[in-house]
DNA sequence: ATTCTATGTCGAA
DNA sequence: TCGACCTAGAATA
């Protein structure tokens, strides 16, 4: 779950049970067990979120707790007080609602500067409103590195992650080879524009959802529309293409699975 | 019941 | 380039 959108929308359901609100904090398994204990006791101002990496605000403090998901990092928002299971990271309390962290590569109090540090690493962010495609234009433009590595650098682009950069760039019919000072100006701005689109739907709708209604697959007369979970070309090997019927291939590039159809998008040089 | 796999990132070799 | 991290749903038996 964890690409940019999975963190717009957990900022969105922390800020939304707990701002204004005095928590408890706890390490029930103990490797946050320091910065939770100072977190106790006081009241969360926000939770916000930029690319993949989430940030909540207390009041009575500078530093903000850090929380990168990684692969297997996972938040569980419920109301009530259910009972520890498992290993659990962070919890956060109040009256109302509780919130467990699990699994997470980050977990961890940062000082102001180094927030700025960390923000200051990241490329543009298609789920913060206003952010124009011009922003990582610059760094793509130049690039001899190929789009699809390009859009999983978080330098260049915050909060891609492998579902949406297989989708997106089967979307626009551009083969993930292209180098980045090869792709156009509109190419890219179509790229970008694109992701604003879906990402921004994904923070909505709480999972990732590419396929057009006009070229999902239909099951019979009972099943229209598009079906959860669905894809153009992720995790699709061999399967038909939903558009032209070529089976999907796949590749592992820099340790991740690259997914595209060779018909639709070609992908010259991954031929072998 | 057990094994596999993943929407991510870092640091050592 | 590879292993570590260390969760949970899917796939396999």
């Amino acid at each position: 779950m964890p690409e940019g959108h999975t963190l717009h929308r957990l900022a969105r359901d922390l800020t939304r049970a707990f701002a204004g609100h005095t928590i408890s904090s706890l390490s029930p398994q103990g490797r946050f067990a320091e910065g939770a204990e100072r977190v106790d006791g006081m009241t969360v101002t926000s939770a916000w979120a930029r690319g993949k990496h989430l940030f909540v605000e207390l009041d009575e403090m500078v530093e903000q707790v850090h929380v990168h998901l990684g692969l297997f990092g996972k938040w569980k928002v419920s109301t009530g007080d259910p009972e520890i299971t498992g290993q659990v990271r962070w919890r956060i309390q109040d009256d109302v609602s509780t919130a467990d962290l699990r699994g997470p590569t980050a977990c961890e109090l940062l000082a102001p500067g180094e927030v700025e540090a960390l923000l200051n690493r990241l490329g543009p962010d298609p789920i913060v409103p206003g952010t124009p495609a011009e922003e990582a234009w610059p760094r793509i433009s130049r690039s001899r590195a190929w789009i699809a590595t390009l859009l999983m650098d978080q330098s260049v682009v915050a909060g891609v992650g492998n579902v949406y950069r297989a989708e997106v760039l089967f979307r626009n019919r551009i083969d993930p080879t292209t180098e980045g000072r090869e792709l156009s100006r509109a190419q890219w701005d179509a790229i970008w524009d694109d992701l604003v689109v879906l990402m921004t739907d994904g923070v909505r709708k709480g999972r990732i959802e590419t396929v057009r209604p006009e070229d999902s697959q239909r099951s019979g007369p009972q099943k229209r529309g598009r079906r959860r979970g669905e894809s153009y070309v992720y995790k699709r090997t061999g399967e038909p293409c939903l558009v032209c019927g070529a089976p999907v291939q796949t590749a592992v590039l820099g340790a991740r699975n690259l997914f595209w159809c060779p018909s639709c998008q070609g992908a010259a040089r991954l031929d072998r």
